[in-house]
Formats: C-alpha cells, sequence, structure tokens
RNA sequence: GCGAUUGUGGCGAAGUGGUUAACGCACCGGGUUGUGGUCUCGGCAUACGUGGGUUCGAUCCCCAUCAGUCGCCCCA
C-alpha cells in the first residue's frame, strides 16, 4: 500500500456516510426550531486567533495546535474548535450592526484539528457541531441555549445523560476567588500531582477538576467558587436554575467543574453521559458564557454563550446503544439487459425512468439474467425492468415488482412518451389480488 | 508526551523455523442456451505492514519503523 490516510483521519465510507447525513439533517431540523442560522468560517485561521481566543496556557494551545508557516510565512492554524472563528467572523463582517436582530444566534457543523494521540471517541481531525448566541446577557439564553443542546441528544433517544452546571462569575470575583484558591492550595504544594503544581500559579481553577487521586482529596476542603460570586454573577445564576427548575429540567450542580478553554464566565455547563463504556469521555457536549471575547477580538463588548459537542462521541453513543438509523434504500427500479445488442436501449430506458423521478441502476457488466435479479433483490428493488433482444425488437420491456412477484410489459414508446399515464397503470397490474 | 496490545488475500479468521500458507464471507462462473432469498460444483485474488538482523532457511525469533486499537494526560 503506496499511500494511506494520516494519522488521526479517517475515511467515512458508504454505510457510513447515511448516519453522518441522518445526524446532520436531525440536527439542523432542531436548529431551525430554535432559530440558529448556519454560518460557514474557514477551516484554518491565523495563528494567533485562536491562541488569544482559546487561552495561552489552555493545552490545545499549548500542545495539540496543528499550525504551520505558510507560503507567505505567515503562521496558521487548523482550528482546535469554532468559536474562535465564529466570534472573529462576527466582529469582522460587524454582525452586531443595530440592523441584525439581536441576539444573533449561530450554528456550526465541520472538521476541527487537535494534534494528539488518537483513540477512542478521539481523532485529529474530528467533527464538531457547535452554537454561539451574541448579543444578550438575558440568563434565558442560557437556559435555551442548554435546553437546545439538550433536545438535540434527547431527538436521538439517547438516555444516561447528565447535565452539569457551575458558575465562574465575572472576572473580576474570579480573580478574587483565584487569589483563595491559590492561598489554599499552596500549603499543599508538595502534595498536588505534578501537573497541578504546574498549574496552581498558571490556571488554578484546573487544579480543581483533576483526575489525581490525592489532588482530588486536597480538593474537597477548598473554598467554592459559587461563594464569590458578585451581585450580578449570583443572580445570574440564580435566575438560571429558578428557570430550570420551573421547566422541570433536572441538573446538577458541580462547584469543581471548570473549562480547559479560558473564555468562559459565569455560567458552564456539561452533558454528561453515564454510561460506563465511555471513561474518560463522559463528556459529550460543553459550553457556557463568554463575555468577553469577543471584546478581546476585537470587536465591541458582547456578551455570548455557546457549546460544541463531537459528533464522533455522539455517532460511538448511538452505537453503543444499538440507535436502528431510518434506512433510505430507496431503489424504484433496476433495470435488467439480456444481450450486448440492448445496451444503448437499456440507456435510454434507464435515462427516462430517471427522468421521470425514478431511483434507478441497471446492469452494466453483462451477467445472466439470474444474477441480475439476484443483484435487483439485494438492493431492494421494487421493479425489475427486463429488456432483451426479444423486447428491443418488439419495442417492449418487461416489468416485474419483486414483492408480488407479478410480470407485466409494457411498450417502450408510450412509456417515453405518456409516463404519467402509462406508469400508474403499470403499477396497478402489478398488484396482488386482495393487497 | 507516556503505557499496553495488534498488524496474514476486499472483509473476517487459522497456522508453521523449511516443498503448492487452511477455512468462512464477499465477488465471478456453471448446474437444459433469458428471472430473484436456498442448495450444489468450480473459480478468484499484488495475503503474511515496512526495513534491517539471527539462521543453511523465516510469515512464524530479535531490533527498528510505520499503522491500527485501547488506556493515561487533556479534551468534544
Amino acid at each position: 500500500m503506496t499511500y494511506q490516510k494520516l494519522k488521526g483521519t479517517a475515511d467515512i465510507l458508504p454505510g457510513e456516510s447515511e448516519k453522518w447525513q441522518y445526524i446532520e439533517s436531525s440536527a439542523r431540523d432542531i436548529l431551525k426550531q430554535y432559530q440558529f442560522k448556519e454560518i460557514r468560517t474557514p477551516l484554518f485561521e491565523q495563528f494567533d486567533l485562536f491562541a488569544r481566543g482559546v487561552g495561552e496556557t489552555s493545552d490545545i494551545v499549548s500542545k495539540e495546535m496543528y499550525d504551520f508557516y505558510d507560503k507567505g510565512d505567515r503562521r496558521v492554524a487548523l482550528r482546535p474548535e469554532g468559536t474562535a472563528g465564529v466570534v472573529r467572523s462576527y466582529v469582522e463582517n460587524k454582525l452586531f450592526a443595530p440592523e441584525y436582530h439581536r441576539p444573533m444566534k449561530l450554528y456550526y457543523i465541520g472538521p476541527m484539528f487537535r494534534y494528539e494521540r488518537p483513540q477512542s471517541g478521539r481523532q485529529r481531525q474530528f467533527h464538531q457541531l457547535g452554537v454561539e448566541v451574541f448579543g444578550s446577557k438575558n440568563a434565558s439564553v442560557d437556559v435555551e441555549t442548554m435546553l437546545l443542546a439538550l433536545d438535540l441528544f434527547k431527538h436521538f433517544q439517547l438516555t444516561d445523560l447528565k447535565l452539569v452546571i457551575n458558575s465562574l462569575g465575572s472576572n473580576e470575583s474570579r480573580q478574587l476567588y483565584r487569589k483563595e484558591l491559590i492561598e489554599f492550595l499552596e500549603p499543599h504544594f508538595e502534595e498536588l500531582s505534578k501537573d497541578s503544581k504546574d498549574r496552581l500559579y498558571k490556571n488554578p481553577l484546573r487544579v480543581l477538576d483533576s483526575k489525581d487521586k490525592k489532588d482530588k482529596e486536597i480538593v474537597k476542603g477548598a473554598p467554592s467558587i459559587l461563594d464569590y460570586l458578585d451581585e450580578d454573577s449570583k443572580e445570574h445564576f440564580e435566575s438560571v436554575k429558578r428557570m430550570l427548575t420551573a421547566m422541570t429540567i433536572p441538573f446538577e450542580i458541580d462547584t469543581n467543574m471548570v473549562r480547559g478553554l479560558d473564555y468562559y464566565n459565569d455560567t458552564i455547563f456539561e452533558i454528561i453521559t453515564t454510561n460506563p463504556k465511555f471513561g474518560a469521555n463522559a463528556t459529550i457536549c460543553a459550553g457556557g458564557r463568554y463575555d468577553s471575547l469577543v471584546e478581546e477580538v476585537g470587536g465591541p463588548s458582547t456578551p455570548a454563550f455557546g457549546f460544541g459537542f463531537g459528533l464522533e462521541r455522539l455517532i460511538l453513543m448511538l452505537e453503543h446503544m444499538g440507535f436502528d438509523y431510518p434506512v433510505s434504500s430507496l431503489l424504484d427500479a433496476y433495470v435488467v439487459t439480456i444481450g450486448e445488442a440492448v445496451n444503448e436501449e437499456a440507456a435510454k430506458l434507464t435515462h427516462e425512468l430517471r427522468q421521470n423521478g425514478l431511483s434507478v441502476e441497471r446492469e452494466f457488466m453483462s451477467r445472466k439474467p439470474a444474477k441480475q435479479f439476484k443483484t435487483a433483490d439485494k438492493l431492494n428493488a421494487r421493479l425489475v425492468f427486463t429488456i432483451g433482444e426479444t423486447e428491443l425488437k418488439e419495442r417492449k420491456v418487461r416489468v416485474k415488482d419483486l414483492t408480488s412477484g407479478l410480470e407485466n410489459e409494457v411498450d417502450l414508446e408510450e412509456l417515453y412518451t405518456r409516463f404519467s399515464e402509462v406508469y400508474p397503470t403499470l403499477l396497478k397490474s402489478l398488484e396482488k389480488e386482495g393487497e
């Protein structure tokens, strides 16, 4: 084998691609219900956009970015997530202008890239669906968007899901909390894991969701970020909780939940599967509020809320629960050819049938009729049109209904010129008595 | 970045330090010259990831490398 796909990439082949189409179109339907509009942004951007937007200290930027220099010596990066590019586009195209309806609700579906070791539910090129809402600080935006996420998963009949929320407060209150947290952790410095030691001063909140057993023990006694929220953040979070409760949406609060990306404030959330098969990949959807990113990227101060989830993981989940994808194997007709002489007429017949809206496949390999019927059967064809030298001479074609087993013949010219009259009659003649 | 495990024809899967490397599926052809899930007979194929080494000889032993899978870190 001369060439092979790069590590962490995948070919989505027929059989698999139908699943993707189904998921994407279902998701688009729901997004439409919620009045989200699609936005398509480039797969690569200036490196700095991601570095700044996602956060320099995040793992994504520090070690997982797929970046390179182009021929113009520009440092570019394949997008590791969707938000930064959408925010850039929002700002660059001035979508904050007064003529646009506010808030602006956008979604995207597409490939993302992260340079890391592939494993179950994780690839270097993977796909995410994400949404961003710009221009409203209203807590009901938080709630609506979380409900949308839940709704998307509900649509695929996913169970074992859990909505977990937390609040990071305002940037100011978080600074305060950060200081307190460092003070709390410092006495335990030597007991902390290596990763946590590194993070203590760079991004101490990350220590909170450390997977290390000892860290977890230490963190148990840490102050809760919720105690440091200022009045606005407190009320915002209360409002979110009230609405969720009023709508009887079950949720949990995890005060130790933080974000790998640095731009969040106030409400953050995750949707987690409790299915043990997922292990470290339990989080299937994550998002939250990011009120300062737009400004950070050069736009006017604009509150925003969004989330993203990985389609590979969604498909994996559906696989685990044995989801039945609706089969769309509709083949109206298979054209059987007998003898080389009919090749051209078969081409015409196939074309005419397709012009009249039928989904048609034909025989190209000139196999014997029995094999062709077998194929028609396998492809789940409704009808088989048989054309051989006899039919060609008589300008007719035999038509068999594979369900009823009945066969009839029809004049070729009539079929070509008066299809809408001939075809229904033909179908009727092939129906079994009493059905 | 770290660890474990695997790599045989299109797919699945046996196997051995030594003449022609099983089998199943799929595919193709035949079973009175033109009709469909079954049965039967036959055929098919650039198969032992790649590069070294050990050996008289390696698909099977050793090393490296690439790739897959899984786990850790982190994340979707």
